[in-house]
DNA sequence: TGACGGCATAACCAAACGGTCATATAACAA
DNA sequence: TTGTTATATGACCGTTTGGTTATGCCGTCA
């Protein structure tokens, strides 16, 4: 993990903390629209504080703005939110990796244990 | 999507966009940590730095720590990984599927020039 | 007991964030 | 040209963030 890295993921993981934006992102899940339609969701915001959530959407790499006529449509892109995503997968995978690891170990020392005092109590299995 | 559900993700995102916090939640998908194992990876930082690091993820739901004598072991949690694992995936989902449908009607469109006219100039489908 | 080790907390600071209103710009419409 | 619509930008402001140093607290050990 470089610092080029670091920062995409900073950008994109700060621009999807906060809920406007994230709401922002969810219509835009649906297809591209207008700053003058985000506006119409964005619950009650005004126009230019929209257009900032849609510059830190954009400086995150999460969309773009295109030209049509006098509108400035937003479109979603589905990279920087796969790479999101495969940050916190393979963390998460990892851990339970690791989880699975302490199980076995437990087992290990269950099975040690019964064999020297076969009637001890048994070690629960972690369940999930 | 609730207030609640939004707060949650306001916060498990936002603790994800940093750097160091990220670099925490790596080293503890190994394993719990002790405070002063983390300030020892964490880049040149204080240890209260660290702390507060650690309680932003705490506060996050992404760790929590126990006790061990003098030490406070921390501990990465998967639940909040998954569920904004989970939001991304949703809205990723989604926008694929609205390219997909995208296509389709161009292609829709594509063939009904064709039945019109059928020498005319073939519309590119997107690549992307 | 006293001293040390591991961690938390307080006070402080600069910079970034998230909003506002007012204004500028750019494209279309009459 | 003059107006109107869609969006961007600037100036400003209070709050939050991310770091620092100094210090306090608690558990362990000689």
């Amino acid at each position: 993990m470089n610092r080029t890295a670091d920062l995409k993921l900073d950008l994109a993981f700060g621009a999807l903390a906060d809920a406007t934006r994230r709401h922002i992102v969810a219509r835009l899940a649906k297809g591209e629209a207008s700053v003058n339609d985000l506006v119409a969701i964005g619950g009650g915001l005004s126009q230019p504080a929209i257009t900032k959530h849609v510059n830190v959407l954009e400086r995150a790499g999460l969309v773009s703005r295109s030209r049509d006529g006098r509108r400035r449509p937003v479109r979603l892109h589905a990279e920087r939110l796969r790479e999101a995503s495969a940050w916190l997968d393979r963390y998460r995978a990892q851990l339970e990796e690791t989880y699975a690891r302490l199980d076995d170990y437990l087992e290990e020392l269950q099975s040690k244990e019964k064999s020297r005092e076969p009637k001890s109590v048994r070690i629960r299995r972690r369940s999930r």
